[in-house]
DNA sequence: CCTTATTGATTACAGCTGTAATCACTCAGC
DNA sequence: GCTGAGTGATTACAGCTGTAATCAATAAGG
């Protein structure tokens, strides 16, 4: 699976989301902040698909875009990459940094621990 | 603070680790498997000075390097991020995901449990 | 039929990244 | 004093990325 640059993920995220679609429509979904033009988004769509990371059907004279992976395989890797880099590959390192930012409540804590319970059994 | 290019994560890796370091020092801590010439590491210094993810100071003819900031931060906005991007900002699907991939142990269970307890308190 | 809008393909171009080589300077040793 | 080794600065260059514009083909509408 090739490395998605970020702007490829909001391509990517668009038809994780709904699939298949034709460039114009993934030009419609995409996140407007971004405020891309349609060849923008054709670009994307074109690199994306030499990374193997799309599929694409013809439809008439376009082509109907999907995605080549599962979102979740996807952010599994990615995830498991940086915690990697980062935490030498363990987990809970990085939930002591992102308690000790402040960055979980009361209620994440609880519902980890759910989580947790129920991995246990 | 600014992004950080993975080689250059390296060298920033060396010096948290242990700083301040001239050029040449650094070049010998790189790991091995990057296959660095002195150069290289030499570049990587000058553009993490650029974007001011280090500071120098003359000592004789040479810099000694040293990290403008704390690993425990940067490591920290690098997982905010991803946890934003990929899971909504939210920690519970990362853990859910990260099981369900078998990258949690029994122990890491047992070891995030124990820390959230305490968090509790 | 002719024009216009659509669509993928090709090309553009600057900035970032990986990976150096080269240059100019200077200090240390002979 | 001269030479060689070490040092930061500058330059190089290809590949990736963000952000398109242009082109050629074609389908659709009048």
């Amino acid at each position: 699976m090739e490395r998605i640059a970020e702007g490829e993920y909001a391509v990517m995220e668009v038809l994780w989301e709904e699939s298949p679609l034709t460039a114009a429509e993934v030009a419609e979904r995409v996140p407007p902040g971004r405020g891309w033009s349609l060849a923008t988004v054709k670009t994307m769509l074109s690199r994306l698909l030499a990374k193997g990371a799309l599929a694409h059907e013809q439809e008439g004279r376009r082509y109907l875009y999907r995605p080549a992976f599962a979102r979740e395989d996807y952010v599994a890797e990615e995830s498991g990459r940086l915690i990697d880099r980062m935490f030498g590959g363990r987990l809970t390192p990085l939930v002591a940094q992102l308690a000790a930012r402040d960055r979980l409540t009361q209620a994440d804590i609880e519902e980890i621990e759910a989580l947790l319970k129920e991995l246990k059994s």
